[in-house]
DNA sequence: TTGAAAGCGCTAACAG
DNA sequence: CTGTTAGCGCTTTCAA
């Protein structure tokens, strides 16, 4: 039989002796090598169908140096967010030849640094997704990841393009909305504490709190899933507020459930608003106010900003920032009137 | 520098010059080898930590074979279901020291056999997730695939291990609980054409049909996401049933979306159930009654049944047959009694 | 135009 | 216990 090689599987010798030609002219003729006559070329073809051979990406790796595969390390492949980034960035990846290898490190920060070292030396390049480490082991171990991309976090080490959501401007643009349907007490339900999204959107209320003194913002500890925003509804009720700013989507509804369940009115009573706008946003009940991320695309330019660097081709502007947008739907509405001030 | 290898890293040969041993001591070193002395272990690991060696993954695998990678083919990342089979394989996979490569077909059932091979090419297996291609393609190919495990698909291709969702009981049950608060009338929202899944519901609610000839169950056409749901609003209220069978969660989600729009209230009106039991089901307004299939729970056996494949394990049952369960919640409710028999 | 041979980085059988 | 040597499957000089 053919099976000639070590692991029982066909292989280039195969192909080679049953053509009459050596290794090498195999090589070259599965590699679109037109130096090949055109009769040898048509005899390795043959016999190559007819051994149903495959060129072994292992050996191909070896010898070529790369592996036409990049990483992703996610903190939770549970998150929509990162769902829809690996998606993106898979989807991109793959017009260009290119496979994904994931790693989920479980929000366990400890973990991330051995992931992305280990997914690292498997691929060409790699996707670092909001990783919850440390500025300082971040900027340590950034460049021996190169070529590496990051989404959500930046670094001072060179060469690493930064993808940013700019959730700063987008936690004060819903801010301001709120304020002008005339709600004067507002709280957020903050998310993951080692989570730089969520710095970023302290920094933004803290700019919104130095334009806006009269109006009381309340800071609750929250999380980043529907339990967390349902279990947040005892505090929101106490703070007082009547417009909540959600960490995301998922805790925004998390909350309005709670609110429903306790017969608080959405947005009569209170107007709740996210961060996302994941796909489910436009379908809860009241649909969702909310920041839109144009996430998908997110993953797309990770892509072509990791296959610059693969390249090496020079590219002037690495990284960029995304300014959400403001999506108002039905979650949100004008501040009731104290019940104190109106009167009959 | 210690940098000398082609491609610009530090190899196995930089630690052995630093460490003034063989190639083949660091290997045994780095590998856990205890035939080697403990003072010269010391020193080829000291060489190693300094010069910051990290083992090729590249190399190992063409010297062992393996790549400690498995790949998975799914028909849409953007489907939660088959994102959450992804959660639970990578998560046990990675228990196991193996990580995952994907392969999103999106829905293009000609990509999936060349993909499948890609895939398997680079990997030590590879899970096939709801394939879309035609029993006999995939007959065809599964044997040069393995160590292959199928989801939501069988195969008469030996060897291979099936785990498949009882989705025709699962929507049997659904009717059942529908005809038992008192309706009369069902529609059945139907899934995409290729789906095999599909196909099951299809042959339960035939095998249900059998079993109630009084009930009329209607056929809709359908698919598998929200817009389709929503856009079946118009053929749900002009079939005129009063339990509408939708093929899974996010239509039902979709056309109880659309519903509210029209203003017919869910459960009053009409019952909708769901199927899948997707994390958003018990968070819709109403919350949704649907059949929870226990999803991450199914990659994770995949993984298992896989890696006995991988390990040339004998194992008694391979594949298994997964049953829904019945999760009633708040869109199902007792059918209306008929306008003209009420009274007053 | 083709083949022989070297090499990618690593493991492992085989001597010593 | 350790070094030498021979691969793993492929690409790519270098000669012929």
């Amino acid at each position: 039989m053919a099976r000639k090689s070590a692991t029982g599987r066909i292989g280039i010798a195969d192909v080679a002796v049953k053509a009459g030609v050596s290794h090498a002219t195999v090589s070259r003729v599965m590699n679109g090598n037109f130096t090949v006559d055109p009769d040898i070329a048509a005899r390795v073809r043959a016999a190559a169908v007819e051994l149903k051979y495959q060129p072994n990406p292992v050996g191909r790796s070896l010898a070529l140096g790369k592996t036409d595969t990049i990483g992703i390390v996610v903190p939770d492949l549970a998150n929509p967010t990162f769902q829809a980034i690996l998606r993106g960035l898979s989807r991109a990846a793959a017009e260009d030849g290119y496979r994904v290898l994931i790693a989920d490190s479980f929000e366990v920060s400890s973990e991330e640094a051995i992931l992305a070292g280990e997914a690292r030396r498997r691929c060409d390049g790699l996707v670092l997704c909001a990783p919850r480490m440390s500025d300082a082991e971040l900027e340590e171990i950034a460049p021996s990841l190169h070529p590496l991309v990051l989404i959500n976090r930046t670094t001072a080490a060179a060469g690493i393009p930064s993808l940013v959501v700019d959730y700063g401007q987008g936690v004060q643009d819903l801010a301001e909305y709120l304020v002008g349907l005339g709600h004067t007490r507002l709280a957020f339900l903050a998310g993951p504490a080692g989570s730089a999204s969520n710095g970023l959107r302290l920094e933004g209320l803290e700019a919104f709190k130095a334009r806006h003194p009269q109006v009381e913002v309340t800071m609750l500890d929250g999380g980043s899933d529907f339990d967390t925003g349902h279990g947040a509804v005892d505090s929101v009720l106490a703070s007082g507020a009547t417009g909540i700013l959600a960490f995301n989507d998922l805790v925004a509804m998390g909350l309005m459930s709670g609110l429903h369940e306790r017969g608080v009115d959405v947005p009569g009573d209170i107007s709740v608003t996210g961060f996302d706008d994941i796909p489910f946003a436009r379908y809860t009940t009241p649909t969702l106010t909310t920041a839109a991320v144009p996430i998908a695309e997110l993953g797309g330019q990770a892509w072509r900003e990791l296959r610059a660097l693969i390249r090496k081709e020079d590219h002037d502007a690495p990284g960029s920032r995304y300014q959400p947008r403001l999506e108002i739907r039905a979650s949100s509405g004008p501040a009731k009137a104290p019940r104190t001030a109106a009167h009959g």
